[in-house]
DNA sequence: CGCGGCTTTGATGTTCATCAAGTAAAGTGG
DNA sequence: CCACTTTACTTGATGAACATCAAAGCCGCG
């Protein structure tokens, strides 16, 4: 099986966990060599709202962002999928059409297995069913909650768990580049950009985080998850 | 098969269609007699926050709340669940305990399966897992999406669209009885308890809408489809 | 090198939360 | 069944939070 995986260039890959314990070899050998990997550069949409769902893909490198359009120019975006989560896993198995689109926010490769061939499996195989069905579940909740948590916070207290959201949930380091623009965090966290900015640079005068353009570091994170829990 | 599902009782219950076309006749019957139904009236919880998740609960009659509680007493409504909506199924895949709260607003009851038994079913037979998956799939996105369409509208705008959710959601008429406190409104649609009564009441003066109490009767739809649509 | 998008700060106005106070309705114990 | 308490509902007044508008500097890129 080893071999299988070696041959087919899945075996550094995560998911291939998922696979491993419920799925013979001989159906992971199919995946592996039917899998398209796709390239993006930051800023390329990966899937429009209304694109239909043709390909069961997940983050293989990189980040994007989910995010719904509105009519007027405004994004709410309700997401950040980092590697290893399921781009497609919201609707895949439930419509036809995605019902929000997909971009790029740092340079990315996707993993495109075969929605029919997944579908099969899903069909044959109980134990497989049951792993897609745990790792929908947490994610679904994971956005459900995380907006809820989000929407208790006034502005400060929004901006300040977006900044601990990167630091502990995405780059696990207190120095990063942000990957949002501060008119897309404030689609995030459904605020104005103008605002968005002014918290930043408060945090910045209270000696909470420097700032350098996209480059943030956080200096004092005791008072920025003081801000973050009181809000 | 017919006769089976005569005996006890399921015959006339929407979930068989999940289960007919999947499980067995022998599977059906055992999951309708180990099913176990639960009344609740209005006001009454059933679930709270942390409880485990020993059963898969869908409501059969009645209209129930999913909620979050936040520490400071003011909650936050998620989703109105309405009969054949799966209570357990956003955590009952992914987590041991239910990490959100569900309480009766109106008379409800519940149909109970044996949740270690759906589980093997799930892992036995992948079609039925895909059925499952659907509608959990379902839920989520309508959750996801529809928070995001209530988040883009102001205090006017989330009043008029909550108004006929229950009009054309819940009660299929334009006149009908609140099942939610304005505070509970207030929660659902993320605004406090006075700004919606303030609302319903400008509805009212502008002969959109009629208050007698908990009834509402919806007077002018297309002028209240306007104030949801501009918010 | 100039254009458009991103960022920043200030000024202004609107929306909405909060506070306060009173009425109505609904549950509770004698 | 009635006094009593509590909870829900309603309206008004006030101020805080935040959106909007405006203007200028910055940066990347064709």
């Amino acid at each position: 099986m080893k071999d299988e995986l070696l041959r087919c260039d899945c075996e550094n890959c995560e998911l291939k966990e998922l696979f491993y314990y419920n799925v013979d070899s001989q159906e992971i050998e199919h995946v592996c060599h039917t899998k398209k990997e796709e390239y993006y550069s930051k800023g390329e949409v990966i899937v429009s709202e209304g694109d239909p769902i043709l390909k069961f893909a997940y983050l293989k490198s990189g980040l994007v962002k989910l995010y719904k359009e509105g009519n007027d120019g405004k994004g709410q975006i309700f997401m950040i999928a980092k590697p290893f989560d399921f781009v497609s896993l919201l609707s895949a198995f439930s419509y036809d059409n995605y019902n929000y689109s997909v971009m790029a926010i740092e340079d990315s490769i996707t993993c495109n297995l075969n929605l029919e061939d997944l579908k099969r499996m899903i069909n044959e195989n109980g134990e497989f069913a049951m792993s897609i069905m745990k790792k929908m579940s947490r994610v679904s909740d994971m956005i459900i909650l995380e907006n809820l948590t989000i929407r208790r916070k006034n502005l400060q207290g929004r901006v300040a768990y977006i900044l601990l959201y990167f630091a502990d949930n995405i780059y696990g380091k207190d120095e990063f580049e942000l990957p949002l623009s501060r008119r897309e965090i404030a689609e995030f966290i459904g605020k104005t950009t103008e605002n968005v900015i002014r918290a930043m640079s408060e945090f910045r005068k209270d000696g909470i985080i420097k700032i350098y353009g996209k480059m943030i570091e956080i200096v004092d994170k005791g008072k920025l998850k003081r801000v973050a829990e009181f809000g």
